[in-house]
DNA sequence: CAATATTTTGATTGTGCAATCAATATTTTA
DNA sequence: TAAAATATTGATTGCACAATCAAAATATTG
């Protein structure tokens, strides 16, 4: 049977609470008890359902990992060329990010502060070659069936141009003020982008 | 007199040693405890030198600005043209990050995680037009009088390059890996910003 | 050198927290 | 519906920490 309907029902529903505390708190005042008070629930049933603190975490970062690459990803596979997918790909994230500001920031919060194993910051974790971000593997790939096509040209190095790409975006999600539009910073970023590979 | 020499020498040495120990085991265990050890010294003395954890974590992020906007600064003012300019401001963003892997990292440690007094983190500050960041305002002036001698297309918009800019540097920080060249990067990031502004 | 000011120590106090667990409630199964 | 399995509570324990402070050491001054 694996799992109760009733176990995992309540496991999201603390993820979503830890979600919310992260954006409220942050990484550094989150606490079991500030997540079960959010959740209505006591904090013996966290320790119920996760082994520990950090296994909570952990599994709230690949809830908001999949969430971002599932709404990415869908987006791009509905166009056909490699500059549409670009394209696809850029309002995707930025439209993510607008939508879903709060789950952009409980990922920040938990990108910049968990460690792996070895003790290790996920942002420093240097995992060479295996073990990459998908969504960061994605746009690779359109790059590359962009070159391959000769759609993009091949002046450019597909691994630097992903760095400034993914860069980009990032930097704008804390750009949530008043003045900046993100409608704008979209159009711009593509033109910007296009100017570049083709 | 204001400020006795051993008062300042050891202030820098504790800010030092904060320094140290954000980059070995992250602002969210970072404490008085493995400060004081680090830098051979008793807690007590931590607290006598600065009023409160605070004020020492927010001393030492003005202490990182300031070493970052100096070193960069004073690699712009040498160069002429705001072409020269701007690739210097690359070129030095970059190799401060090399050569100050450290303070960088303490930097990031730092940006994510303090908040200021009405409790919103410094990276979600929605300083509005006053109150930014100097480097990020060198950098809007480089363009700006680029665009206005007529040496940049006015076809960009400044606000929205600066944060392309800013974001591809940013992006690197995090990709000290043994794959990653910065050398090329440097290059590669120069050329695809140049091909934008002229 | 003596008096005063500054610097430094380390033990102590109080707080907030993660994790544990026995007790209780609820659901599932046979 | 009775027995077994699962889910939930909240009080308790023990730990790490920031901050405090009286005492001691060192430096400065006249």
């Amino acid at each position: 049977m694996g799992e109760s309907f009733i176990a995992e029902a309540r496991r999201e529903q603390i993820i979503q609470s830890c979600i919310d505390t992260l954006e409220e708190v942050g990484y550094t005042k989150v606490s079991l008890t500030k997540i079960a008070k959010k959740a209505k629930v006591s904090t013996g049933l966290i320790s119920y359902h996760f082994s520990d603190k950090m296994d909570l975490i952990n599994q709230t970062l690949l809830y908001l990992l999949e969430k971002k690459l599932d709404f990415i990803s869908g987006k791009v596979v509905q166009e056909e060329t490699p500059t549409s997918q670009l394209t696809a790909y850029i309002e995707a994230c930025l439209a993510y990010q607008v939508a879903n500001f709060k789950y952009n920031i409980a990922l920040i919060e938990i990108v910049f502060n968990v460690e792996n194993e070895e003790g290790i910051p996920f942002y420093r974790a240097d995992n060479g070659e295996e073990d990459e971000d998908p969504i960061y593997t994605l746009l690779k790939e359109i790059l590359l069936d962009g070159q391959q096509k000769k759609e993009f040209s091949n002046q450019f190095d597909v691994e630097m141009i992903c760095v400034l790409i993914q860069g980009a975006i990032e930097e704008s999600m804390l750009k949530h003020n008043k003045t900046f539009s993100f409608e704008k910073y979209k159009n711009e970023l593509i033109k910007m982008v296009l100017k570049i590979v083709i």
